[in-house]
DNA sequence: ATCCAGGAAAACG
DNA sequence: CGTTTTCATGGA
């Protein structure tokens, strides 16, 4: 079985990166096995200390997609300005930032509107079960993703089985403003983060949430910074205190957590966000 | 039962 | 124009 050895300049926790919520593919087994897919294939992977186990793709494929060569410590670095996110750091050492299929990503974060991760994560299977093909691995069956024009081309009424709910229309579509998959992927990743983030709201279901995860998980643009209801609570609780923590998020008060965050962690300040996210729950 | 969850579109004033 | 209401689903 294939192995990677981390080096000790190059943190990695594998729980932590796909335990915090911006991948919904994945799940882990009792006996420490993570299986999810990705692509068109089946990944099976494991950490003991500073050693992956995998199978399913070769070693470059997962050094890409876990961005294990980004170097960690020196991103860190760059936004640990204040006890709190130190302390977020230092819970969450070896959270790395997955560079996620981008049409899925794009589906998913439709699917996540007023959602909590269970139910976004049993849509996404629905989906992938319902309209995806079969990938067998170890005798079981797993379901790839299915293209836009594959749920371009169903009724509304197929797509309801899989409980999007009021979702439904947005992510048909979608997949019908969406003909090139990878063409799509192209285009946004060639514009700076403003453009393409006024690019992908201009899809049905996809507001300024959703638009800053895809830039986020999907396309690697680091001063996006995704405020949902928790990240809203912590910044109001850290950082900024005039706020009423009750009210509904305006886009003006969404636009005003961004840029301080972009102006308080710097460049990379989507990386600080999911160390906030993810130390949230500790 | 009531409230909430990685919100956004539509209706309203 | 900014602000409030509605939307479908299931867990707590």
């Amino acid at each position: 079985m294939p192995v990677i050895h981390l080096r000790t300049d190059q943190p990695f926790s594998l729980d932590l990166t796909l335990n915090c919520g911006q991948v919904f593919r994945w799940d882990r087994n009792p006996d420490g096995w993570w299986y999810g897919v990705v692509g068109n294939h089946v990944i099976k992977i494991r950490q003991d200390e500073s050693t992956l186990r995998f199978e399913g793709v070769p070693e470059h494929f997962i050094e890409h997609y876990f961005s294990l060569e980004t170097d960690l410590n020196s991103i860190t670095q760059s936004f640990d300005c204040d006890p709190h996110i130190h302390a977020a750091i230092t819970q969450c050492h070896g959270l790395r930032l997955i560079r996620q299929p981008a049409w899925e990503c794009l589906v998913s974060y439709i699917c996540a509107t007023n959602s909590n991760i269970p139910m976004i994560r049993r849509r996404i299977a629905n989906i992938a079960q319902r309209f995806g093909h079969v990938l067998d691995f170890e005798s079981r069956q797993f379901f790839s993703f299915p293209d836009p024009s594959s749920l371009a081309n169903t009724c509304s009424e197929s797509l309801t089985e899989c409980k999007l709910g009021y979702r439904t229309p947005y992510v048909l579509e979608t997949a019908c403003e969406i003909s090139d998959e990878k063409q799509w992927q192209k285009y946004i990743n060639s514009l700076p983060y403003e453009k393409a983030r006024h690019e992908l709201m201009k899809l049905q279901g996809v507001g300024p949430k959703a638009a800053d995860c895809i830039l986020l998980f999907a396309f690697q643009k680091y001063e996006s910074f995704p405020v949902d209801v928790w990240i809203r609570r912590i910044i109001n609780e850290h950082y900024i205190q005039n706020q009423s923590p009750n009210s509904m998020l305006t886009g003006w008060e969404y636009d005003m957590i961004r840029r301080f965050a972009r102006q308080h962690f710097g460049q990379y300040c989507g990386y600080a966000q999911e160390y906030l996210y993810a130390a949230r729950q500790k």
